[in-house]
DNA sequence: GTTGAGCGTT
C-alpha cells in the first residue's frame, strides 16, 4: 500500500549507484564520491517527480491522509466559481484534500462541474448537507465520483 | 461577455 516510499529509496540509491558508475566513464578525474552525491541529488529531484505520475502523490505527508479519501462529482456548479470558494464550501463539512473545476483546455471556460476529494466521514456529509442546496444561486448536485478506486 | 446535462487530470 505504501510502496511509493519503498520505490523511492530503491530509485533514488539505483540513481546514485548509476551516477557513481558513469562518471568515472563521463570525467575520468572527478571523484567517485562526488558522482554518488550527484546520483542521490539527482534522486532527490527526479523521483518525487516520476512517483506523482503513477500515483498522483507529491508529498509524503498527504498520503496518510489520502489513505481514506474519496472523491465526490459536483455538479451544476455556477461558472464564476471558483476552487477556493468551493474548497471553503465543502470544508464545512470535512476535510479537503483538493478541488478540481473541470474546463475546457483550450478556452479554459468551466464546463459548471467538478471534482472534490476528501475525507470518507466528510464526503458523507457533504452528500447528505450540500447534495440539493443553495451555493452562490445553484442548486448543487454532490455524490460520489465514478471509477477511480475508492475505499 | 453567451450556456446548464453531465463523471475528469498526466
Amino acid at each position: 500500500m505504501n510502496s511509493p516510499t519503498i520505490i523511492n529509496i530503491i530509485l533514488s540509491v539505483v540513481l546514485a549507484v548509476a551516477g557513481y558508475l558513469l562518471v568515472p566513464v563521463i570525467a575520468a578525474n572527478l571523484d567517485p564520491s562526488l558522482a554518488l552525491a550527484i546520483g542521490l541529488l539527482l534522486g532527490g529531484i527526479l523521483v518525487p517527480i516520476i512517483g506523482s505520475q503513477f500515483s498522483g502523490t507529491s508529498s509524503v505527508a498527504q498520503q496518510a491522509d489520502e489513505e481514506n479519501s474519496k472523491t465526490l462529482y459536483v455538479g451544476n456548479l455556477p461558472y464564476r466559481a471558483n476552487e477556493q470558494a468551493v474548497q471553503q464550501h465543502f470544508e464545512l463539512q470535512g476535510q479537503v484534500h483538493s478541488v478540481r473545476l473541470m474546463k475546457d483546455r483550450r478556452t479554459g471556460k468551466r464546463k459548471g462541474y467538478g471534482f472534490v476529494e476528501m475525507t470518507a466521514a466528510g464526503a458523507e456529509k457533504a452528500i447528505q448537507n450540500l447534495n440539493d442546496s443553495e451555493f452562490q444561486e445553484r442548486t448543487l448536485k454532490v455524490r460520489m465520483a465514478k471509477d477511480k478506486v475508492e475505499e
